[in-house]
RNA sequence: GCCGCAUUCGUCUAGUGGCCCAGGACACCGCCCUCUCAAGGCGGAGAUCAGGGGUUCGAAUCCCCUAUGCGGCACCA
């Protein structure tokens, strides 16, 4: 039988990396296998529903290249992919529990519950629902529904004896009936809880392993109760590690979390975001990091997760990024730049940008640079058809504090020095200037740090000549010539 | 409080009884390259495998206890 796996998440917000991390992982293995993935929303809860939650949900997953086979944009044949388009089944599912006596109406209100939890914590026993109504009888019961009173359903826990269940990746897992509760299925307001419709939806939908976060081990026991009573089999239970924050703790928004589609703003790409959640739990060697898509849809394989909490190191994100767009084709790199400079350059440079030019400056800036959003801060001087100078503090730096007027004799020599060259290009410039140094015995670097002052208005830039030869001999000449009347006043001083 | 899960360099990990006085990666430090910054190359430092007991000729690897961390204990998922 074919592996069918899913991703199962509540429209309460945008997905977070822990949560999606989960899902990638379940997508490889599917894809891996040659089964199927299938996301489905899980919506029982109302109340806690956050709008274009299912859309934000959706784009993530397409951001990160993860396609799915059935869901509730696409349908499927197990449609609709919507728990609250399902109530039926889990109502019906109900009715079976009811009727078999696996589980029974409850009249206690939230407020009596509650009380009770005070007392018994007041009283240092155990919290929990102590089985008020579970012998009501069932004249009782109807007369009470009758009447409008609300209730609940609740399913009935052994209680003595262990249950226990294998955890895919812990083993054998087991806890003592006398901690469980019997617990709701069916709220007041006729909706499931996330126990009972996940175990109806993943047994219709023929889900073969069940993806999700450890903090549901506790309730797995709950949910093999119910399988079993409803006679269906139990999935495999694959319960994935939690993501800590920096600090230690788990990692959520508080700590430092960020949503899918945050970091994509950010400037990462999606294929090393993918690659490093993949490595948080997962190593295809122990030596490797950098691992291609194609290599984990041929040998990743859900059974090889770790088990401990780990921590989500920002840093080591950022390097990856680096490492994917140092590894990125040239063209497809360009584009991703265009469309990204496009976005963040100062409003009055003209759109769009001119392809052409922007592949010119790529192979200078791609190894520079770790995120996208460094981009164009990085470049901007490029297209600005006037830079502002550096004030004279800066462009004088250490070096000519106390000699402005030689920096300003340098930087004029080096407008008429290029203003001259025959046929402008990188090799040109750089013997032209190099020459030009030797005359005026200045030490190289030192004149190129003036130009590329003058030239880029930055300390820190791609390469000078490449730069150079980029922004183009008219505007060198302009920017070196503004740069050295710049200093006229404290060179007069002087 | 009760229940559960986890525990290898600061961080992500390799490791399933001998190849490990523990390997790789990020970060860090040094050197090289060099017009700045990166990238890259080379090297370094960094883990008594949480602690303690066993089992075994031999344990990071198996068992037990303790500690710590995290999680769960809702008509939320």
């Amino acid at each position: 039988m074919s592996v069918r796996l899913r991703y199962a998440p509540s429209p309460t917000g945008d997905p977070h990396v822990g949560n999606i991390r989960t899902a990638l992982w379940a997508w490889l293995h599917a894809r891996r296998h040659g089964g199927d993935f299938i996301v489905r929303l899980e919506d029982t809860d109302q109340s806690r529903a956050v709008d274009g939650s299912l859309e934000r949900i959706l784009a993530s997953l397409r951001w990160l290249g993860v396609d799915w086979d059935e869901g509730p944009d696409i349908g499927g044949p197990h449609a609709p992919y919507v728990q609250s388009q399902r109530l039926h089944r889990y109502h019906a599912a109900v009715e079976e529990l009811v009727g078999g006596g696996a589980a029974y109406r409850c009249f206690c209100t939230p407020e009596e519950l509650s009380a009770l939890r005070k007392q018994q914590q007041a009283e240092k026993r155990p919290t929990g629902y102590e089985g008020t109504c579970r012998a009501l009888p069932s004249a009782e019961v109807t007369s009470r529904i009758a009447g409008g009173e609300a209730s609940v359903v609740r399913f009935r826990m052994p209680d003595d004896g262990v249950t226990a269940f294998t955890d895919a990746l812990r083993g054998e897992i087991s806890v003592d009936n006398s901690t469980q509760e019997d617990f709701v299925i069916l709220k007041s307001d006729g909706f499931p809880t996330y126990h009972l419709a996940h175990v109806v939806d993943d047994h219709a939908m023929e889900i073969t392993h069940i993806t999700r976060g450890e903090e549901w081990i506790p309730s797995a026991p709950r949910h093999v109760r119910l399988f079993e009573a409803l006679d269906y089999d139990v999935p495999e239970l694959v319960h994935t590690p939690v993501i800590l924050g920096p600090d230690g703790g788990k990692l959520s928004k508080r700590h430092g979390a960020k949503s899918v589609l945050e970091y994509a703003e950010d400037g990462y790409i999606a294929a090393a975001l993918l690659n490093f959640l993949i490595n948080i739990g997962w190593s295809l060697d122990g030596e490797t990091e950098v691992v291609p898509l194609e290599k984990l849809l041929e040998v990743f394989d859900i059974h090889d997760l770790g088990v401990s909490p780990a921590a989500f190191d920002t840093t080591k994100l950022e390097w990856m990024n680096g490492v994917y767009l140092r590894e990125m084709p040239e063209r497809l790199l360009s584009e991703l730049f265009a469309v990204r400079l496009e976005r963040d350059l100062p409003g009055d440079v003209a759109r769009p940008l001119d392809r052409a030019f922007v592949e010119e400056l790529t192979p200078l800036v791609r190894e520079r640079m770790k995120l996208l959003s460094e981009l164009a801060p990085m470049v901007d001087f490029f297209f600005a058809t006037d830079i502002a100078t550096p004030d004279s503090g800066a462009l004088l730096g250490k070096r000519y504090r106390k000699r402005p007027d030689v920096a300003r004799g340098l930087l004029a020599a080096a407008a008429d020095g290029i203003e001259g060259i025959e046929g402008w290009a990188v090799e040109l410039i750089e013997s032209r200037l190099r020459e030009l140094a030797a005359e005026l015995e200045e030490k190289p670097g030192d004149l190129f740090m003036l130009c590329r002052l003058a030239v880029t208005g930055k300390p820190v830039t791609p390469p000078l000549f490449e730069t150079m030869e980029i922004v183009g001999p008219e505007r060198c000449v302009e920017r070196l010539r503004a740069a050295a009347s710049s200093l006229d006043s404290v060179a007069t001083e002087a």
